[in-house]
Order: structure tokens, then sequence, then C-alpha cells
RNA sequence: CGGGGUGUAGCGCAGCCUGGUAGCGCACCUGCCUUGGGCGCAGGGGGUCCCCGGUUCAAAUCCGGGCACCCCGACCA
């Protein structure tokens, strides 16, 4: 893409009301801009990255054997009073009324919504077990939004739940999502720590949260340093291992993902019952299980940074290419530039070629905040030696190449992690 | 929801105490100039001073009420 024809409004100037690292450089990169507390608005490079996050969560999860569906962000007040959950949900939960006085909300999260599916089109054990999901608009009316994507109220959640015919079956679906979970953030590209928890208001029996190491994280964990074992802390008191009594250490964290076993809870109260195999009702046994979209995506920034600006782990940059003409003016180095972009994007990169009429110091910047992790420099001065440059924006090492060496090094560099172009 | 703070141009702020023409930097537009790290010169556009009410000859400024937003504490992806 152009960058001349691409809304990309960068800050030179730090945003006041923006506390951590991640809301700042998400404002200043113009990837998000916001409409009100806790609610933003996606700009076109801050919607490729929250793309790119989705796109490895749907492979992840089909890949797991889910089933991608959609379900209604505006919900009925009749559901949530079956399971109680009108009444205990407070204040968070932004309740509204349509023409006809008819109560409903914003749903902030879908047990109700899938148990009722489920209850009306699944009768048999032979048609469990399933495991379905969305990646949708959530709304939590928090007390205290902050921290830009980290704790909106209105934010992009991927919510799985599963169905099984008995604990032991769910145990395994379970399993299946914990799994994909590893396989999620790792090729995010992100340190992570899966932790034992609280199943909070949800309810149900146990879960486990996944929690992106970083500095900044509003959560604590600990993690044992012998045997593995880590939890929040809300759910270990002591300074020992509850497993092999070794030391546990305290880290900061994000959490960026949940997986809960539900039980029969929301099946209980909403008899979601199907007929088992000796044609005995039996209620299903369920499993939820969801990751922060946006946060994830800020929890990307709080790992990846520098005093210049964001530092994108490939997965998830929202290009992965940004060739800079150094000087526009120069017609061998805007030949040369089409050139590699031409040659770059038909080989399916995503390349972000800087065409404005801005001095070069201007282009720099704008590049090292917006974070793509290649540059690609096109300069009169190493031109007259037939060359260009690569740079590499983690570690700013230069290498100073030709032009069909550049091309070769980018493709190797980029397309063992390419993806097709979702827009 | 409690405590603290802010609201003036797109962004960052001054002006408010002591009422009297609404300002500065950045950004933006025009022209010239410049092109390897946020150039330079000249000209220019842009404001319900958060809203409602009050005091006053006169309110961004003083008084009352409301709203929004930010920061600190208990819940959550």
């Amino acid at each position: 893409m152009r960058y001349s024809k691409l809304l990309i409004p960068t800050l030179r100037e730090e945003p006041v009301e923006a506390e951590v690292v991640s809301h700042r450089l998400m404002i200043r990169a113009g990837m998000i801009r916001k409409v009100a507390a806790g609610i933003y608005t996606y700009l076109p490079l801050g919607l490729r990255v929250i793309r790119k996050v989705e796109q490895i969560v749907r492979e992840e999860m089909n890949r797991a054997g889910a089933q991608e569906l959609l379900m209604p962000m505006v919900q009925p007040a009749e559901l949530w009073q079956e399971t109680g959950r009108w009444g205990e949900y407070g204040k968070e939960l932004l309740r509204l009324k349509d023409r006809g006085e008819r109560e409903f909300c914003l749903g902030p999260t879908h047990e109700e919504v899938i148990t009722d599916l489920i209850r009306g089109e699944i009768k048999s054990y032979r048609n469990l077990p399933q495991i379905l999901y969305q990646i949708q608009t959530k709304f939590r009316d928090e007390i205290r939004p902050r921290f830009g994507l980290m704790r909106g109220r209105e934010f992009l959640m991927k919510d799985a739940y599963s169905f099984d015919r008995d604990e032991q079956a769910a145990k395994a679906s379970y399993d299946k999502m914990s799994k994909a979970y590893h396989r999620i953030f790792e090729r995010c590209g992100l340190k992570f720590q899966p932790v034992e928890a609280e199943s909070g208001v949800i309810g149900g029996t146990y879960s486990q949260e996944f929690m992106v190491l970083a500095e900044t994280g509003e959560d604590s964990l600990v993690a044992c340093d012998s045997c593995g074992f880590a939890a929040n802390v809300e759910k270990t008191q002591g300074k020992t291992c509850p497993r092999c009594r070794g030391r546990l250490i305290t880290h900061r964290g994000i959490e960026v993902g949940h997986v809960f076993m539900l039980g029969t809870k929301y099946s209980e109260a909403m008899k979601a019952t199907f007929l088992d195999h000796n044609g005995k009702e039996a209620l299903s046994v369920m499993g939820c299980y969801g990751i922060g979209i946006g946060r994830t995506a800020a929890a990307a920034i709080e790992q990846n940074h520098d005093t210049k600006g964001i530092i994108w782990p490939l997965p998830l940059a929202p290009y992965q290419a940004h060739l800079i003409p150094v000087n526009e003016q120069s017609e061998r180095v805007m030949i040369t530039s089409e050139l590699i972009y031409g040659t770059l994007s038909n080989l399916g990169m995503e390349v972000l070629i800087d065409d404005r009429s801005e001095r070069p110091g201007v282009k720099f910047n704008d590049a090292d905040l917006i974070g793509i992790p290649y540059q690609i420099l096109v300069g009169e001065k190493n031109l007259a030696d037939g060359r260009v440059e690569l740079k590499e924006r983690r570690t700013g090492k230069i290498t100073k190449v030709t032009t069909e060496e550049v091309i070769d090094l980018v493709k190797k560099l980029v397309l063992p992690d390419a993806r097709p172009d979702e827009s």
C-alpha cells in the first residue's frame, strides 16, 4: 500500500491521557482514536493488526475442531433471568429497552445465548461434543476503563463454548482449547505463562489464565522456579510452591486469555439436556474459553517497544516490510523503489511504501514509530554504489545490499510467516 | 462507587487569582526553498473558551448547578 493514500495520523507529541506505553504508542502510531471512555475506533493500521490476531486465533480454533458462528450483541433479559445473572451481574451489564419497553442487555459474554441455541438443537449424545466460537464485540460497563485497548468497555473477544456428554469428555475439550491457546500465543510471538486461577462471576469448577509477561501488567502471578507451577496471586498464599515446596517468584502479567471448566451450571439452569446412550436425559457439561483480541495486540506492544516506538512481532505487524524512498524527487530512487515494491507485492508480501513528499527524518521517525519489522531504505547515497539498505527495526542493524539481494533477503525473512492478505 | 484533577483551535498548553480586542508551540493551507533522522523563510485559515443559569455596563475569567474526561483504590478478556 501507498502511505500517501492511507489514513495514518501519527503524532509527534505524547498524548497526556495515555498512561501505559501500548496505549500511548497506539495513539501516536495512528492505530486507534478514542470515541468515549473505553470505546475506540480502530483506524486502518490498527485494524490490520487486529485482523492478524483474529486470523491466528481463527486458524487455531478451526485446527482444534471448533466451529465459528456469530451471535448477537443485543440479548433479551429473559435468557439472563433464567440463569439468575440478570440480578447477579450488576452494573457492568449495560441494560436497555426497546420501543415496546422490553428489556435487553449488551452482551458482556454469551453463555446464555449459546446454551439457548444448543438446548434447542442438540438432543442426542451422538451430536456431542460441540465446540463453537465467535469473534465478536463485547460490552462491559467497566467501573473504570483505562489503558486504551487493555481495558475498554467495548472490546473484541474470541469466545468459545464446549458442550460434552460427561466430565471426562469435557476435560478433553478443555485440554484441546488449552493446547490451542498455547499455539495461538506462541504464533503471536509473545512470552506468556498459563496460570491457575479462580473462576469469578462466570462460575464453574476450575480455570486457567494465560498471562503475557510484562512489567506494566495489571495482574500479578507467581511461578515456581523448580517445578513450573504457576498461579495468579489470589490463588496462592505463601512463598513456597504447593506442589514441590520450591521457591515462588512474582511476575507482572496481562491476562489475554482465560479457559474455564463450567460444569453444568448453565446447562442445569437452562435445562440444556440430551439423551445419552441409555436413552436417559443428561445435562451437557460445558466449558468456555475467551481471548481478548485487542488486549493481545496491546500486550504485544507492552512486550515489544523501545523509545522510538513499536516493534511488531512479524506475525502481528500491519505490514511486513516498509519501503522508504529517501528522496522521492530523485528519479533513480523512485524507479528502484517502485521496482522493489512491485516485486515484493507480487510475491504476496504486505509492503508499505512511503511515497509521501516528506523529509527523510519524518519518514524515518514514522517508520520507527509504526514499527514494521523490516525497513528498506532507498537513497541516492547508496544507490551510487548500486545498493539499498535493509534495516531490522528491532536491532537497528543495517545491511547494504543490491536490489536483487534485498528482494531475496526479505523474501526469506518474511515469507515463511506470510498469510494471505485478507483485506 | 469513594478520593484527587482537568475541560480554551486537530494535539500540547498559557490566559482565570486581579472581569474589558482569545493567545502560544506543533499540526493544517499557499508560495519559495530544502531532501539521509521530526529543515528554513513569508503569508494564511481555523474557536458555541464543556453545557445551563446567575452576578455585572461587560464573563474564558466571579458565583450556583449539571455533564464529560483523566489519575489513584475494590472486579474482569
